[in-house]
DNA sequence: CAAGAGATCATCT
DNA sequence: GATGATCTCTTGA
């Protein structure tokens, strides 16, 4: 296993959503692991998208897209449903990478995983499998409570696909932004 | 099968 | 006091 270091946040933000791709979210809770293959991210970049939370200033709820790169940046949406960002950027610059949907995974006996049901392709759908909840908002993700690892899965440039960012039409010119990227075929 | 409303709360005005 | 980086269930054609 290798587990991602700072410098991996480091890189620029569109580079770190499609490098994500591929590798595996893995959240410890005592001795169990949940693990979701990461198959969809999408990206907010800079004090002006306006999608971005950070578009309106810097506040104690966006202080940490404003951080340092490789924690993590969670909240709450619609009352009832959990998003789980990767925050990228150099300090000061506020970026982050949404992680917008996965496949779970079991992790069996033998050291191998297993894919179940693939039901979690949506943020809030992911978090809520995953057991991400606010606790974990600005936890560092080279911590071992959760970190995102490589298991030498490569994801060709050719199987990456770019789309238009969803539910941020209010977003004025920046709602057209391919910043959204998916694994084509699974 | 498509469309629409409800659930529910931290954060900002 | 309004609203959103969502999801699920219900309704109706």
């Amino acid at each position: 296993m290798n587990r991602l270091n700072r410098s991996f946040y480091l890189q620029p933000t569109l580079e770190v959503a499609q490098e994500l791709l591929g590798k595996f979210l893995v959240h410890k809770i005592g001795k169990k692991k949940l693990i979701g293959k990461i198959i969809e991210t999408e990206t907010y970049i800079g004090p002006k998208d306006k999608a971005s939370h950070a578009s309106r200033g810097r506040t104690p709820r966006t202080e940490l897209m404003f951080g340092e790169a490789g924690h993590a940046y969670v909240y709450l949406i619609y009352g009832m449903y959990y998003c789980f960002n990767v925050v990228t950027g150099k300090k000061d610059y506020p970026a982050a990478v949404l992680i917008r949907a996965v496949q779970p995974f079991t992790a069996g006996e033998n050291g191998h995983f297993y894919l179940h049901k693939d039901v979690t392709n949506g943020p809030g759908k992911l978090c809520r499998y995953l057991k991400i909840d606010k606790k974990l908002n600005g936890v560092d993700l080279t911590s071992n409570v959760l970190w995102i690892e490589d298991r030498g899965i490569i994801v060709k440039k050719s199987q990456i696909g770019r789309a238009k960012r969803i539910g941020v039409d209010y977003a004025g010119e920046y709602k057209d932004k391919l910043w959204r990227f998916y694994i084509i075929s699974t």
